[in-house]
DNA sequence: TACTAACCTGTACG
DNA sequence: ACGTACAGGTTAG
């Protein structure tokens, strides 16, 4: 059974706030609300996909419990669950979130909604929707600015127009392969190897993509320098896809899934020492 | 192919 | 107060 909570605060999404008993949250131009107890999900468009409840749980689990650090991830955390984000949300979500932190991210993508986004009341609340690409990729540089997106301003708006002169289609993308959908990615602007696997994960159905950011190789050093062996810590783009290839090999074809997993658990060992 | 520096922004620390 | 470091990376050279 799925922890909200626990699966809203686990870097997957960033657009989610928690009203009373009630989690509301941002995928695309859909509005989701979600309460855990008693268990209740409604959304604007009636669609009930973006928590993956068709995964099979009971067929991934086992496959990723190679060993006890999953095993004891998935036991404190059994209510973490992988999510099914709106694509092109996803994608500039992940673009925005380069050389970021989480709150960073939750400001900018916040602001972008409010500044370019359609409002809609649901539940009798207003909302802002993520805004469409055509919005984006027609946005004046210095009005992305505003939004706090830095530097990544310019690479939010080519990603856009590639959206809008399809020179990207995300719902090809859905039915490639890891690692062709993963070469038209990176082909556009504001993405590398992490973020493109981000977005493969999160939006695109590649349960075998494993996002390599900064915690994980902390975590693939701390637990596995004995089982998966990668060299320094430079990540040139070569060694990056070895040592994908090695984790995929281990973990298998649902290595994402234990990704999100080991993420979480050390995310949370790390803030409880701050308390 | 590998290595390095520069990069917007916000916040925490000295 | 003000400088510096650093945060879930990517790009250009």
């Amino acid at each position: 059974k799925i922890n909200v909570g626990e699966t809203i605060n686990s870097g997957q999404v960033f657009l989610w706030d928690k009203i009373g008993e009630y989690w509301y949250g941002i995928n695309g131009n859909d509005i989701i609300e979600i309460c855990e107890e008693p268990f209740k999900i409604k959304s604007l468009s009636n669609e009930k996909r973006f928590f993956r409840f068709d995964d099979d749980l009971s067929k991934i689990i086992p496959s990723i419990s190679k060993d006890n650090i999953v095993r004891n991830a998935v036991k404190d955390f059994p209510g973490l669950r992988l999510l099914r984000q709106d694509p092109y949300q996803c994608y500039i979500s992940f673009i925005v979130s380069s050389n970021s932190n989480i709150q960073n991210i939750k400001n900018c993508l916040k602001k972008l909604c409010q500044k370019f986004g359609e409002k809609i009341e649901f539940q009798n609340k207003e909302f802002s929707v993520f805004p469409t690409p055509e919005i984006i990729a027609d946005a004046t540089t210095s009005d992305l600015l505003k939004c706090g997106l830095g530097y990544r301003a310019k690479f939010v708006k080519k990603a856009s127009k590639d959206v809008t002169k399809e020179k990207i289609d995300f719902e090809s993308l859905k039915k490639e392969d890891y690692h062709t959908a993963k070469v038209k990615l990176l082909e556009r602007s504001g993405i590398g190897n992490k973020v493109a696997d981000c977005i493969l994960l999160f939006s695109l159905e590649k349960l075998d993509s494993f996002p390599l950011d900064r915690w994980m190789l902390r975590i693939l050093e701390k637990y596995y320098s004995s089982k998966i062996l990668f060299d320094n810590r430079t990540l040139t783009p070569k060694k990056y896809d070895e040592l994908h290839e090695a984790i995929i090999e281990y973990f298998g074809p649902y290595a994402g899934y234990a990704q999100q997993f080991l993420f979480k658990m050390e995310r949370e060992l790390f803030q409880k020492k701050w308390l």
